[in-house]
DNA sequence: TATTGTTATACTCTATAACTATA
DNA sequence: TATAGTTATAGAGTATAACAATA
């Protein structure tokens, strides 16, 4: 429950006159204090998924690739003829935000695309061996930066960070 | 050129090379197998908030109060007086985009801006009772939601759970 | 000179409607 | 009728530059 940040504050969900006990000059430089943000399960993935995403961000940078794409190319490269409804769906996209992105991979010689062969409608992707390159390199580098980033976890720890992660969203 | 990106082609990152083996005829119905990008740990976070964010959204829709808008008006509450550099530090905004908000904030009569005492360009930030009595019923909302949300957890492991989250970004 | 708040603006991301061609 | 792909477009969200008033 959404609690108070200081110990004598009123009863119900913390909305509350808190910090106005000790000074009559507020130190507006000091930062405010989220505590009682911190137990909001939102909140924190959240945070985490934001403080990762931008290490990726300027590591991934030279090889022009940002989060989405990565994971895109990632799964093409992992799973040939994949078709853009199924990408859409791991990955909550929408067909029409996927469109630019698969031609921006396309142009870039990332990646073909070929009819499927049992429906001429549904386009099947494939990386090229430009492709296929380039993603064992940021593969890779995304590994490390993630690597350093749990450093500080130990593996036990970092399993079960996975497991629990996965217990709430599966 | 045309490839097939070889099964044999990535050994690093827990790539787990399934699929190919089988059949002629792909299913394209089926759903993608993105088990190899579940050990990325910024795979994992994103998902989790995007799927906590969601329920939240429509949750705290009929009191207008989008995740963020919800964060500064705790904010706010917890904390009368605060001013807008401090809540761009904590919630990673950047300035003009906090103007806006604040002034939805106000226009709604949710928070009133008073002038700081000691700094006449510092604007502090207080809620008004209509802005308090809002959130007093949204905290209990999101707290209840995400109650429901974790109740797969035990109580030690949502604390182990933050606890390792934090470990991450702070 | 540095900081607080603000406007204007642009760029990215996400969302909806509608069209085509195939099944 | 339903599905795969596409186009156009609108709306959030996020970014930088520049300015005024004050410290």
């Amino acid at each position: 429950m959404p609690n108070k940040p200081s110990p004598e504050s009123n009863s119900r969900t913390g909305a509350t006159q808190a910090d106005s006990t000790s000074c009559a000059a507020p130190d507006t430089t000091a930062e405010v204090d989220t505590r009682y943000l911190q137990i909001l399960m939102g909140y924190n993935p959240r945070k985490a998924a934001l403080n990762i995403l931008e290490v990726f961000l300027e590591r991934l940078a030279p090889y022009g690739l940002k989060p989405v794409e990565f994971s895109v190319m990632s799964t093409i490269c992992h799973k040939p003829g994949v078709n853009s409804r199924q990408l859409c769906n791991a990955f909550d996209l929408l067909h029409p935000n996927l469109v630019g992105l698969i031609q921006s991979l396309e142009s870039r010689g990332l990646i073909e695309r070929q009819p499927a062969p049992h429906d001429v409608r549904a386009m099947g992707f494939h990386a090229t061996s430009k492709g296929l390159e380039l993603m064992i390199q940021a593969e890779q580098i995304a590994t490390e930066l993630e690597m350093k980033k749990i450093a500080q976890l130990t593996t036990a720890q970092r399993k079960s960070l996975l497991t629990l992660l996965q217990k709430i969203y599966l």
